[in-house]
Formats: structure tokens, C-alpha cells, sequence
DNA sequence: AAAGCGTGGTG
DNA sequence: TCACCAAGCTT
């Protein structure tokens, strides 16, 4: 009879798994929860830079309540979801308010905080049995109890979540969560798993079926569409470039752009909104192209020098070039960043 | 329920 | 090259 699920993956864990991540040392729950709200859809290796330059900057709850929203976001510029940012800022300033909480339910009410997010940082923080379920642990289980309907579906979902309840052990409650996620990440990976080196594959279904690369099951994607669009490129005679802060919903949100528009006939009337006139024509530079989660953006820049002439509708701001590609002081996105830093180098 | 929300790595 | 998707949450 093969030992419970739960044994064979700590002793797994205390070999084979990951113990010297940044944010296990020391395993605050500041730094417990910094480090899962970045690792939301993304990967260690991506956040580990962040989060090093973000507790570098901000170390405590405190220093973070206390900043302006311009400098969190931009830190985690080139980190994308910036409304995670934003909901950890805001969670920062209720914490200071409210206090920190040490229960799941605490931790599920405050912004950017899901049932898996709370569950991971009462496990990792406190060491307190939690039941998460991300990515990692979905695939896991799928492949040990053959999970074969679609991921995405409510019933998968529920049948998921009791799933990883079941194996879920009284004790080790930090270990065993960090656990599970490792061995998603390093042996259940989604291509080319390593079940050689898996301490549950004795019992997983999946592999008993010779179903373990088509599993777990997820729902076909809708394609793309693509929006076309105009960056407005607007230098003054000092080597500052204008940009606006972006509505705080919607994509980029909070984030610092080049003014965006739909067509180049819309940038003359936009200059005017903006309180600009230009001394030229306007001039064709780069293109810009990017992959979202749900959309594709294909845009022309176009140039000019400007001056101020009147009164602006909308606010921008004006920045030095070499600070915006190098050191800027607002969030930017990852492709306007790329933009600017290319145009710096290039001429 | 389903869509919106980023970016970079990967096979 | 390109579709897929990674420590999900919000609306």
C-alpha cells in the first residue's frame, strides 16, 4: 500500500523541492503577499526581479501605504495586470488602517485578494492549514484523478477545489502548499513532464490511462481581433516627451502614454484638446505591434514638435526623454518603454 | 458566465 | 513563426 498523497510529496518537498525563493527568506506576510499578487499568471523566474527591487523600495506595509500610486506602478512596470498595483496599494493603505489579517476570509476581502491568493498566504505566512488551488495544483490534480472536462467549466472547478481539499493535510500546512506548486512547476509541467521523477505517479490516473499529456483539458480560444491604432510621438525643443496618464480602468490603466488615437485624422484634433500645435508636419516613424491576452494592437507612431498654445482639456505630463527610457518616474507599458527606449539609442 | 486584464517564455 | 499559457481576480 503506497503512503497518502500527502507524505510522499513533503518527502519529495524536503529533497527535491524549491526552499531558497526571495520571499521565503524571511517568509513575512508582507512579503508572503507581495510575492503572491505578482505571481499571479506569471512566472517565478519573471517576478523574482521584481520583487527584489520592490521590497529594496518598499520593504514594509507601511512604505507602501505611504507612497504615491505613480511610484508602485512604476515598479511594476513591464510586470503587466496593473491592476494588481493598484488593489495592492489600496490593501496596503487598509492594512494600515485595519490591521493585517491572519485568516483566509480576512485576506479574501481585500482587493486583488482571491480564495486561492488568501489561502496561499495564510499557509505560507502562518503556517495555518489553507486549500489553494492555481495553476500548478489544477494540473496536479487533473492528471492524478484524470480530470477530463474542460478546466474552465463551474463543475470542473468545484470538483477541483474538493479535490485539493481531500490531499490537503492538517499538518507542514506551508510545506505542503509550497509543495504542490513545486512539483507543478519542476515535474507535472504542462509539456514534457518528468513523471519518472514524480512521488505520486504510482496512482495517478492520467498516467495509468497514458492520458498524462492531454490532460488537463482546456477550452478553445477565441481569436483575436486586431484594433489599429495612432501613438502620438510629441517632443518639445528641450528633449521632453509628452505623455498622459491613462484612465484607471480599462487596459494600461493608471499607466503613463504616448496620447493614443484612431486615425491620423483624429491627431490634429486631438493636438488641439491637448493645448498643442505643432511647428511641422508630422512625421512616420516605427510601428508598434503587441499581443494582449484578448486582443492584438497595431499602431503607427507619428512625430511632431510641439509648443504649448492654450489651454489643455485633459492633463499629460512632460518628461525627459533619457528618464522616461531609463528611469522613469511613472509606469509605463512594456511596448511604449521598448518605444522610447529604442528611439533614444537609434538617433 | 464570460470577458477583461500584460508580458515573456516556449515548443 | 505562432498559439498557448503561467502562483487569478474583478466585474
Amino acid at each position: 500500500m503506497t503512503a497518502p498523497f500527502a507524505d510522499r510529496l513533503l518527502a519529495w518537498f524536503d529533497q527535491h523541492g524549491r526552499h531558497d525563493l526571495p520571499w521565503q527568506h524571511p517568509r513575512t506576510p508582507y512579503r508572503v503577499w507581495l510575492s503572491e499578487i505578482m505571481l499571479q499568471q506569471t512566472q517565478v523566474v519573471t517576478v523574482i526581479p521584481y520583487f527584489e527591487r520592490f521590497i529594496a523600495r518598499f520593504p514594509d506595509i507601511d512604505a507602501l501605504a505611504a507612497a504615491e500610486a505613480d511610484a508602485v506602478l512604476a515598479l511594476w512596470s513591464g510586470l503587466g495586470y496593473y491592476a494588481r498595483a493598484r488593489n495592492l496599494h489600496a490593501a496596503a493603505r487598509r492594512m494600515v488602517e485595519a490591521g493585517v489579517p491572519d485568516s483566509v476570509e480576512g485576506w479574501a476581502q481585500l482587493p486583488g485578494v482571491g480564495p486561492s491568493t488568501a489561502a496561499a498566504i495564510v499557509a505560507q505566512a502562518f503556517d495555518r492549514r489553507a486549500v489553494i488551488l492555481d495553476g500548478n495544483v489544477k494540473r496536479v490534480l487533473a492528471r492524478h484523478a484524470a480530470v477530463d472536462t474542460p478546466q474552465e467549466a463551474a463543475a470542473t472547478q468545484r470538483t477541483l477545489w474538493a479535490l485539493a481539499d481531500e490531499r490537503t493535510p492538517a499538518a507542514r500546512a506551508a510545506d505542503y502548499t509550497q509543495a504542490i506548486m513545486d512539483l507543478g512547476a519542476t515535474v507535472c509541467r504542462r509539456g514534457m513532464p518528468r513523471c519518472e521523477a514524480c512521488p505520486v505517479s504510482d496512482d495517478c490516473q492520467a498516467r495509468r490511462q497514458g492520458r498524462v499529456a492531454e490532460l488537463p483539458v482546456r477550452r478553445r480560444r477565441k481569436p483575436k481581433p486586431v484594433r489599429q491604432r495612432v501613438l502620438l510621438w510629441l517632443e518639445d525643443g528641450d528633449g521632453s516627451l509628452f505623455v498622459e496618464k491613462r484612465p484607471p480602468s480599462g487596459i494600461w490603466g493608471g499607466l503613463a502614454c504616448l496620447p493614443v488615437v484612431e486615425t491620423t485624422a483624429d491627431a490634429e484634433s486631438r493636438l488641439d484638446a491637448l493645448g498643442l500645435a505643432r511647428d511641422a508636419d508630422w512625421r512616420e516613424q516605427d510601428r508598434l505591434r503587441h499581443v494582449f491576452s484578448h486582443f492584438e494592437l497595431d499602431a503607427r507612431v507619428i512625430a511632431a514638435r510641439v509648443a504649448p498654445r492654450g489651454v489643455a482639456e485633459s492633463a499629460g505630463e512632460w518628461h525627459p526623454i533619457e528618464r522616461l527610457a531609463h528611469d522613469p518616474p511613472v509606469g509605463l507599458p512594456a511596448p511604449v518603454q521598448r518605444l522610447i527606449r529604442e528611439r533614444v539609442a537609434g538617433h
